[in-house]
Parts: structure tokens; C-alpha cells; sequence
DNA sequence: AAATGCCTTGCAATCGTTTGCGGGACGTGT
DNA sequence: ACACGTCCCGCAAACGATTGCAAGGCATTT
């Protein structure tokens, strides 16, 4: 049973019949299209309206071959919370709805946990996209470049290396991780730690931007890698085992804000003072990033213009242009949780 | 020009010729409905899987007179802010994102600001989707109630008053008003305010029962309400503002905890210690809450049982039956923030 | 051996659009 | 008055699936 319209007109041949014309002509009409003499025009535009008409766009799709619609899917691949917890990635998402709008495409939305290897293919494959945006490459880039190379419209999220296959916008994590590591050894920080799961590939090229920062500043040896989780709960947790072990680093570089909140409670709450005993930057600016006391440092990420990118891309690769990856440059943005005066 | 699939097979017709039946007989037997013998199921079945076939949806769902898609749509009315901003919606989406997946259903995002009052009624109308779920009724109550009133499969996250006709799913948000304000009235806190904008209904009825509880102290004359935004900064801002202004408060219900977030920064930057000198409540347990320091006591709206209910209840509305509203029961989360030990 | 039944399969209509092609009406030029 | 061009409009075939109905094959029964 089908939803019930404004009034008793489901179709066009409904509404041809009422104006006295052909499907066609209502067609054309609608569409302002073919040559339709501007009465028959008028009449059947306000026919339309009236009875709040719209032409059904299911059978419309079908005839030209197309769905009109995008699909987005967040891999929950590594990490093992069940929500779709960091907000940067909802962040991106509501970009990436406004972007597919604004271009009249619709925004199918769906979540997997990749169980087996062919979660993107059912989706490139069910005929209900015509292109899909993968946020986050997760632990999944072996079945993202399968796919990218039988399946052109296909962009990804995250952060680009050479061999990949796949056509990717992100930002530039190695950059970014040297960035925040170079304003850490700047404020005379010397014993650094890094916090995030290098298993996604944007954390580990974060992870080599502090490295090589390191490395040229001479402290190569002294710095640490505590592997922590994206969601809230599992970084705490880890974090505040690492700051009970040990003395703790004079600075930290979190790998996402998420984890550098974490951080900035387990220091609080060991009477550790930020920035003064330890330094905190972290990474994405999520809207929250400002409003943590104290308030975070970090590197920006663009996203408004990443999903406008991806969204060009995926839209030039759907018209059978060929397409390449592109890379954002982050930002540093300081706050409270590493100035000193 | 349609993306193209694994393999040529882009039709049941074309697998049909390459099986050596009919159209028809391939439908069924991938329907695994009519009684087709099991030989030729099988090898039907096998054929499509190695050519990675599945029948195309648009076409399916043509016929079939049905979308297979939910329109879930958060309309940002009086909050001026471009982002989807509030963590709670978001994880509302992702929760109902799993609910609708789990009941084979695809989830069509759509954020509109309502310049107009139709912007419910073209998606309604346009035949892309079974139904519709709109994530907070801002200030959109009068077009809610037009359209639930011609097109059922239409549910409502958000607060449900009598007079309402749009069917709607909420936690009580009085009583969560009401519990909060008595906490804080048990810790022993007498001059209380309320920070958020009751333009929208979901706050009104926060504000109510923090009313209600106030009065029932007989304290109804020394409250105050500040009617800050949902946005961080804008909230940020007046309640600064606000507290350069005058002696601050000793307690602060919050209708939401981005508002509780930006209170606390605010209090932090001027040396007011929380919980010692204000306590601060805040509502709707989003997943940072408990990483703010001092953790953030809050009001737990249970949203993965909201997201189902939503969806249940709209799946019940699309077969036919009568639905009602449902309210769900906020809890108390007791944290730091609020705890004087 | 013929009739009856069941099981399996194919035919063809249908969902609601879009669009190439052809035809009718009308006006103009000679 | 006839030929011709222009302008609108309708016919019908797609798009790719589902499904009621009927027909074919085969085994079983009488």
C-alpha cells in the first residue's frame, strides 16, 4: 500500500486525465521541457499545484537510469563501540548532507560493521546509489581498493599513500602530527608522548609526522606511543592506567580531540595542571574542542570544504571524468591547553 | 549511463538468458518464493552469486509501490547555528540509522532550514521514502501537526503535549526537569538557574518542571532562566555575559549538556570551582559527559530505545494501525559535577 | 491407453515515468 | 484552392522488476 498523496492524483496519467491532455504532455509540462504551447503549460503546472503533485520519482529514477541518491557509510571496522562515537565524523556528515543537497542528490545513510569483505560491494551493487562516500577508511583499505577498481564512483574519506587505489580526500596527517608536535617542542616541551591506535592509517601518518618532528629535534628516543581507542570510555581507561604507571610526559599529542578530552580528565583528576605540568593538543577542532576548560588545542581540520571536494570529486568521477585525490592542509589552532604565557 | 555492475549482468533478463529460463522463473527463484524446483533455484542462485547480481531495487520497489526508505530529517529552525550541532541528535541518527537497518530499511538524511512551510510536504509528497521521522520539532510544531494530520507514517522526536496531533516519541521532559532541579535542591543549593531557550517545546518543558520543583521548595521568587542557545557559542557567550554580570547562581540546571559544557568553561575561566561554588546539571548524557572535568552529572535520555520505538511505531503507522505517543523515563546520572561529597 | 492431477515454468500485464517519432491542426504563400 | 511549414500533442516503447494465470510435462490412476 502506498502513502496516501495530498489528494487522490498519484500520477500522471491521473492528472492528464483531469487537464484533459496526454501523460506526455504532463511530462513536459512538469519538466518545462519538450515544446509545450504555454497555455496548456500554465494549466497544467497550476493543475499540479493545486493538487500538490509531484511526479513519482521512484518511476522517474527507474526510466533514467539513475537513483538521484549518494550513499555514505561509516566503516566501524577497529574500533569495537557499537556508535558511530566521534563527533568529527557526524561533523563531516552533516557537511557531506548539505553538500549532496545543495547538488540535488539525497543522502542514503548506512553504518556497517564490515564482518566479511563484501559490505561495500552490496552496496555499490544494489542498484539504490549511484556513487557512495566511505567516512574513515578504518581497518578496511584492502576492500576499499578491490572495489575502487571495478567501481569509479567511489570516494573515500581519510588519508592518502601513494599505492592506494582508491581516490581519497582528508587532510594531511603527517603534516598535521608535525605540526602539533613541533608547537609542543616550541612551548619547550621535551618528553612527548603520542596517543592513538595507529591501526587506522590516518592515525598512523599522524603518528609519523610526530615521529619525524621528534627525530629532528633530537629526541627520538625519549618519546612514547600509548595505543589508545577513538571511543571516549577505552581511551580514559587506558590513559589514566598510563598516567598511574609512570611520571607522565610534559606534553601530549592526543590523535584525535576525543582522546585529548579523555586525556585532559584523567590529568584533572590526578591533580595534574594543563598546560602548566603537561601540554595537550589535539586534533580535528570538533565544535566541543573550544569549550573544554582548558580549552583545547588543535589542528583544524576543514571540513565543510573536505566534503564539498569529496562531493565535486564523486560527482566529476560520476560524469566519467577521471578524478585524483586530493589533500587539505590543516591548521593550528591554539588554546588554552598548551599556552603558557 | 548507469554505473556499471561486477560483470555485464545488469538485469534479471539478461541472467535469465544465461541460465535458460525466464525472467520470470529467475525472480522467483532469487525470491526463493514461488515453487520453483530446487535444480533450477540452485543454479539460478549460483549464477547470480558468481556474477555478483542482485535485482535492481528502484525497479523492485516500482513495482512493488514502496520505497524501502525512511526520510529522517533535523530541521533547524530557531537555532540560527549552520551544523547540526547538537552530539545528541547525532547520536539519535546513528541509533536510528541501526534501527532501520535492522528492519531492512534505508535511512534518506535530510537537514532543512524551513524558510518556507512545505519543506515537510516536499519530502512527504515525494515519493522517495515510506515515511518520515523528523528529530526535533523546533520551532515547527504548527506544520508538524498539518501534515501528521493527512499522512500517517509520520513519528516526531521530541516533547508530546495533548494538543498535539503529529505522534511523537520524548523522554518526559518535565520530570527531567523536575529531577534535576531536586538534586541540586538535595545537595543543599538555593539559588538555582536555568540556562536554555524554551522557544523550542522540548526546553519549555525542562524549564516547567524546574519551575514546578523550585516552587515545591518554595523558592519560585530568587530563581532565574537565561534563555541561552543550543550552539556552544552562542552559549558560551551569554552565559559569560551573564556571570560578569552579577553574583553567579550556586546550582545550574541546564537544558542540555553542550550548555552544561560551556557553563563549566565559563565558570572555570573565572575561578568559580564546580561543584564547590556552582553546581551544574546538564541533560541528555551525551557520550563526552562523562569525560568533562569535572564529569558532567546529567539527565540520561535512552536513546537506543527511543530510536526503536520511533521506528516501531512508524512501521506500525505504514501497516495501517492506529499508533499513539510514547514517553520514555529520564534517569539521573550522578557525576562530579554536582557531587560535594 | 486415456484421463486426471500436480509440479514447474513461461506469458503478459503492471508499477509511473520519459522520450523518439509521427500525425493533426492551423496559418501562410502562390 | 492547393501545397507546404510550423507548432503542439499523443502513441507506444522503453526502464527492470513482480505475479496472476495458464499451459506444458510427467507420473499416477483407472
Amino acid at each position: 500500500m502506498t502513502a496516501q498523496r495530498r489528494s487522490t492524483i498519484n500520477s500522471l496519467a491521473e492528472l492528464a486525465a483531469l487537464a484533459g491532455v496526454s501523460p506526455s504532455t504532463v511530462s513536459r509540462a512538469l519538466a518545462g521541457n519538450g515544446l509545450i504551447s504555454a497555455a496548456t503549460r500554465a494549466r497544467v503546472v497550476e493543475l499540479a499545484r493545486e493538487h500538490g503533485f509531484q511526479p513519482n520519482q521512484l518511476a522517474r529514477n527507474l526510466r533514467l537510469g539513475r537513483t538521484q541518491a549518494i550513499g555514505v557509510v561509516l566503516p566501524l571496522g577497529h574500533e569495537t563501540g557499537q556508535h558511530l562515537s566521534d563527533p568529527f565524523f557526524i561533523t563531516l556528515l552533516g557537511c557531506l548532507a548539505d553538500a549532496l543537497t545543495e547538488r540535488g542528490y539525497d543522502l542514503l545513510l548506512s553504518r556497517v560493521i564490515p564482518k566479511d569483505d563484501a559490505w561495500l560491494d552490496r552496496l555499490v551493487d544494489s542498484g539504490r546509489v549511484d556513487g557512495v562516500i566511505v567516512v574513515g577508511q578504518s581497518d578496511q583499505i584492502a576492500v576499499l581498493d578491490r572495489v575502487a577498481a571495478r567501481y569509479a564512483p567511489l570516494m573515500v574519506w581519510g588519508g592518502h599513500l601513494p599505492h592506494h587505489v582508491h581516490r581519497s580526500v582528508g587532510s594531511d596527517n603527517r603534516l598535521g602530527g608535525e605540526m602539533a608536535t613541533r608547537h609542543l617542542l616550541e612551548i619547550g616541551r621535551r618528553k612527548l608522548a603520542f596517543f592513538g591506535n595507529p591501526d587506522a592509517p590516518e592515525i598512523e601518518q599522524r603518528r609519523q609526522g610526530f615521529f619525524e618532528a621528534c627525530r629532528a629535534a633530537g629526541l627520538a628516543d625519549t618519546v612514547e606511543t600509548l595505543p589508545v581507542h577513538l571511543t571516549p570510555d577505552a581511551a580514559y581507561q587506558m590513559i589514566a592506567e598510563r598516567l598511574d604507571q609512570g611520571p607522565p610526559p610534559d606534553g601530549i599529542v592526543a590523535a584525535s580531540d576525543v582522546i585529548a578530552m579523555s586525556a585532559l580528565r584523567a590529568l584533572a583528576e590526578r591533580g595534574l595542571r594543563v598546560p602548566h605540568d603537561v601540554a595537550v593538543i589535539g586534533y580535528d577542532d570538533v565544535m566541543l574542542a573550544a569549550h573544554t576548560s582548558p580549552p583545547l588545542t588543535t589542528i583544524r581540520q576543514d571540513l565543510a570544504q573536505g566534503a564539498n571536494l569529496l562531493v565535486d570529486l564523486l560527482l566529476r568521477a560520476l560524469a566519467g571524468d577521471p578524478t585524483e585525490s586530493a589533500v587539505l592542509a590543516p591548521t593550528l589552532i591554539i588554546r588554552g591547553s598548551t599556552e603558557t604565557h
